[in-house]
DNA sequence: CGTGCCTTTGAGCCCACTCAATCCCAGTGG
DNA sequence: CCACTGGGATTGAGTGGGCTCAAAGGCACG
């Protein structure tokens, strides 16, 4: 990747990240601390328990934030995006198990003195804590999907949050449908849907049967009605 | 209640709450500025959407932070305990229902002061955003709880939560069994946990006739054997 | 052309939901 | 003192959505 000597000054996710208030003096640091590192899918970027040494900000790509009881079940408890940040002051061992589902670039710093930045800058203190509001809302929003939603609610909601953010990215021309390419397995949806991945299965059939999506193989999937899927996603998603 | 008058310097909740870290000058700053509120069991405190003029600890009592679909199906998200804090700065517009279930003491602050206090004062901001990364992890764990948890392993979780804090207060001792008045109902627990009231009511039933709880009446619970209850509820809980 | 992973689909079951009746208890008023 | 009321809790009967177990299909890779 190219992209692994790019300079902050035309970072794609800059203006959502962790550095989103800093000036040109507090960016030039950040320059000169920061060093990437990728990951391809499927791999374990820290295991719950473990200790990380570093902090990040997500480039591009997906990882997912899972934790599991011992007998197996698992549960994904947040999907990290583009700019989404990793890590947490003062707290240098890991709550959850984190994973690359697609290929994950990260753009890290050494944990100590980022924590000494976090303190003594704050720009980024006080990002970091809006950043950390908007994750427990977002929390929160999936507290009620998980706890009350049907399966195909579930899934649908899914969707609206995909394609919602895939559409952004595409710009404003908000064309007809919106296209996505899911970066999650079935197994994947299953588990941070509560679910299991027959039924996440048996519910995209359904959709597809109903004319709510198209799907070109298992990954790739155009919504031609997005009022529609709203519906079917039911209210709650303060998207 | 008598506590209205009370000053911060008697206040029990101090060394867990928002101002925690502050030192005596900080200490003096909000003990002029605070004042108190209390909610008879029931009331609504904020309706999601409404503006919050006020932020706020929990000094005593249970409130629940919720969310409704429009067809009537809620989802609780939160319940705010003593030294829990209520409000978020920048946002005056609440999320979600905030509602008394038993009586609740507040100890408010007016907004604005509050806000340009917790910029210009590193201690609260840092302490917030502590609590905010602590309700983050809480709400993380719960997730596992509503994703994958059966009605039996749910009630159980949500007894150990309300055991261990009721164990905390009681004091070192940790004397044999455990009591809890519980604070909910069983409406109010089932839409923590995500299941129905009388799935709710039938697993306290089946939980009582294995000798794992002691029901007095049905809001007050004795718990012989923590560890046995500790395994009834699956692992997970970070407690 | 295997091999392995992911996905789809089928058949049957079970846990939690729905609908409904009853119980309990505190409060209120005759 | 009792009757009545109403909110909460319990329990029963029956249903169904999502799970489990199982088989087969699609697709990329060596």
């Amino acid at each position: 990747m190219a992209r692994t000597f790019e300079s902050c000054a035309s970072c794609a996710i800059h203006a959502q990240a962790i550095c989103a208030l800093c000036d040109a003096d507090e960016m030039h640091v950040l320059d000169e601390m920061k060093y990437f590192r990728s990951y391809p899918p499927g791999q374990t970027i820290v295991f719950a328990g473990d200790r990380l040494d570093f902090m990040a900000s997500v480039v591009s790509g997906l990882a997912t934030l899972s934790q599991d009881l011992h007998d197996g079940r698992r549960q994904t408890v947040g999907l990290l995006q583009p700019s989404d940040f990793i890590g947490r002051p003062g707290r240098p061992i890991a709550r959850y198990d984190i994973t690359a589902a697609s290929e994950v670039l990260l753009c890290c710093f050494a944990r100590r003195p980022f924590e000494k930045l976090i303190a003594s800058t704050a720009h980024i203190g006080s990002r970091l804590l809006e950043m950390t509001l908007d994750e427990l809302d977002a929390a929160r929003d999936w507290m009620l999907v998980l706890g009350r939603k049907s399966a195909r609610e579930k899934i649908a909601s899914l969707l609206l949050i995909l394609a919602t953010r895939a559409a952004q990215n595409a710009g404003p021309p908000f064309s007809a449908d919106v296209q996505i390419d899911l970066p999650l397995t079935r197994e994947a949806m299953a588990d941070h849907l509560g679910l299991t991945l027959e039924t996440v299965s048996r519910q995209f059939s359904a959709l597809r049967h109903d004319g709510v999506i198209t799907l070109a193989g298992a990954r790739h999937v155009t919504i031609a009605d997005m009022a529609r899927l709203r519906r079917e996603a039911g209210d709650g998603l303060h998207i």
